[in-house]
DNA sequence: TGCCTTTTCGCATACGCAATCAGTATACAA
DNA sequence: TTGTATACTGATTGCGTATGCGAAAAGGCA
């Protein structure tokens, strides 16, 4: 059996069934405001119809030199921060006129693999969330004149654009939300190694802390997820440190940090100690985890991201741009007033 | 400023540069065996380096009326079950050399849309998972030569492929299981309305359970989510029903039943009731949640899927074929044996 | 050296579309 | 009737790649 079973029309196969020209059929497809005779344009729908006549965005792109296609890359699908960004980014590109191709990078070291793989497919721009990502790929990346978003990372020296909450500035929105409600004894749990939205909430966290006067903060190894905060918990409850405060930098880790604490210690949120999360991704259950949080304004920034996009597309300009957003912190019931 | 501030090189230019015809370079960048001398290869390959050459996948999928690209049409962002789907998609189709475009479908009525833009794109293939859909639309796809293949839903007369859980056994499963360990009193919580998965495992669990001398089974209503468990929960209490066996079709919502019980009674599970969901998608605390479920096969279905459809599509066959998937209890601890 | 086989390469064309340009038909005014 | 402007249509070209065919070059053998 043959590959195809039907050959697909194409607008020259209407173009013969109606008796007309293949621009013809063109010009009806493409609405681009060039009059048709409005019989002409009546008969060419009916036979493409009848036929199944559908333009091909592949010969279309080749020759406009445009896909409409965005690159998606996503790295972390087990974080429901990134689930509902891809949501999101999905929705509004497609509002928007442009289809996502996505690229599941699991691995940092495929990353370039994937770049190249979606610059071969004439990609329009790229969007690359959750990766830790060497810059000169990206900086590489730059001479095809593919316009590149980084989602939710800064890299260093800003030479790409980027998207991106200001980690710096919710880390100190923590530090004075939990000190001038009179806590004092602090303890970090570190996200991933490695990663500028870990690095920049510990680092405005402590600065500011030690600005109001406290200084050593206790840190503990975590990696984002709900694992790394179950077993933080464990590990700090096991060092019996005395603590009044502590910070997680993703909701995931705070409601594994809740979950360890309910389910093995006597303690209780928020009368022996305040918990604060980052995020303000959506939580099924409000009631059982009434995690206070630095909400992100995720559907703003993915708006923004999205607009960013399209007019780079439309109009390239070298020099790159960093957004920063600022998110406030989600009051709800884990963190109790000390003073 | 131009659109496009530097025009990408083409395999004619490397052509041009290096002083070979355009078909060696092309003869060069896809490996199909036909034979180039080694010193033009390597200065073939050398130039296009320099000139930063990708072969255009828009341009070679015009010319082999082949994309490499499946369309992929998602409707449940919030269901983990088809999150953990989506990711094995796209890893194990990039794995075979396939790109994915993704289609997040909304609302029911843009699957049409979706599905012709999909068409449009010339996708190789289209996946569609979790969506109720009117088949006569899929069977009109079909005239395309478009290898359609419908992921955990069987469709009326099995007019179109289709990888499926046996969801009649399933639910058949569950009614023996726990009819078997000694439980009388069933309760059906109810997945999506119209949903032939939701159809086919309460009709399974009804039919099984009649067959085993229990005939009188409550039914509340629900739509596979956890707000739905957790409100369905609430309902069953306030109707104060004796019962000793809970069937959810899905694990967020027997996890949504299992958070309102705890929060909301002095009950326990499984001491005053036993629960199965279904499902089996990875749970993050199962020690906090010992959900025992009718596991299905994910990874097995994925892995199917995705050589089915490229079988497919080397190979196109009119005649549609379903496969069904049986999966098993994953004995954990919300059931008690009442013998 | 001449002839033949094999390898290697270039020419020309096709893929499906949009755009440019040139050409026809119609209307209206002179 | 002719000229001009306007509405419409068609032939042609190009986007970047792959490939059949034939030509040329290289190599083998007498």
């Amino acid at each position: 059996m043959a590959k195809k079973s039907v050959k697909r029309a194409s607008s020259k196969d209407v173009a013969r069934e109606a008796g007309v020209s293949q621009s013809t059929v063109s010009r009806v497809f493409n609405n681009s405001g060039i009059p048709v005779s409005e019989d002409k344009r009546q008969l060419i729908l009916e036979t493409a119809a009848r036929m199944g006549y559908r333009p091909s965005l592949i010969a279309r792109s080749l020759n406009q030199q445009r896909t409409h296609i965005i690159g998606l890359l996503v790295k972390n699908f087990s974080n429901i921060f990134y689930i509902e960004a891809l949501r999101l980014f999905s929705l509004m590109f497609q509002k928007q006129g442009y289809t996502i191709m996505l690229f599941n990078t699991q691995d940092d070291g495929r990353i370039e693999e994937d770049l190249v793989k979606a610059l071969e497919y004439q990609v329009d721009g790229v969007v690359l969330t959750s990766a830790t990502l060497d810059s000169s790929i990206v900086t590489q990346y730059k001479d095809f004149g593919v316009p590149v978003i980084l989602f939710n990372r800064l890299n260093e020296g800003k030479a790409v654009n980027a998207v991106c909450c200001d980690n710096v500035a919710g880390g100190e929105a923590v530090a004075r939300y939990l000190i001038e409600r009179g806590h004092r004894n602090l303890v970090y749990i570190a996200g991933e190694e490695g990663s500028s939205t870990n690095r920049d909430r510990q680092n405005g966290f402590i600065r500011q802390s030690g600005e109001m006067g406290i200084s050593d903060i206790r840190i503990i190894d975590g990696d984002f997820s709900y694992q790394s905060g179950y077993r933080a918990a464990e590990q700090l409850i096991a060092q019996c440190t005395s603590f009044d405060g502590v910070f997680c930098p993703s909701d995931s880790m705070a409601i594994g940090f809740m979950d360890y604490i309910s389910m093995h210690t006597q303690l209780s949120i928020p009368e022996d100690f305040s918990l604060v999360g980052f995020d303000g991704a959506p939580i099924q259950n409000e009631e059982l985890y009434p995690l206070t949080t630095y909400e992100q304004p995720l559907q703003r920034m993915v708006e923004k991201t999205v607009q960013f996009m399209i007019d780079t597309i439309e109009n390239y300009t070298p020099e790159p741009v960093s957004y920063l957003f600022n998110g406030s912190i989600l009051e709800r019931g884990t963190v109790r007033d000390r003073r």
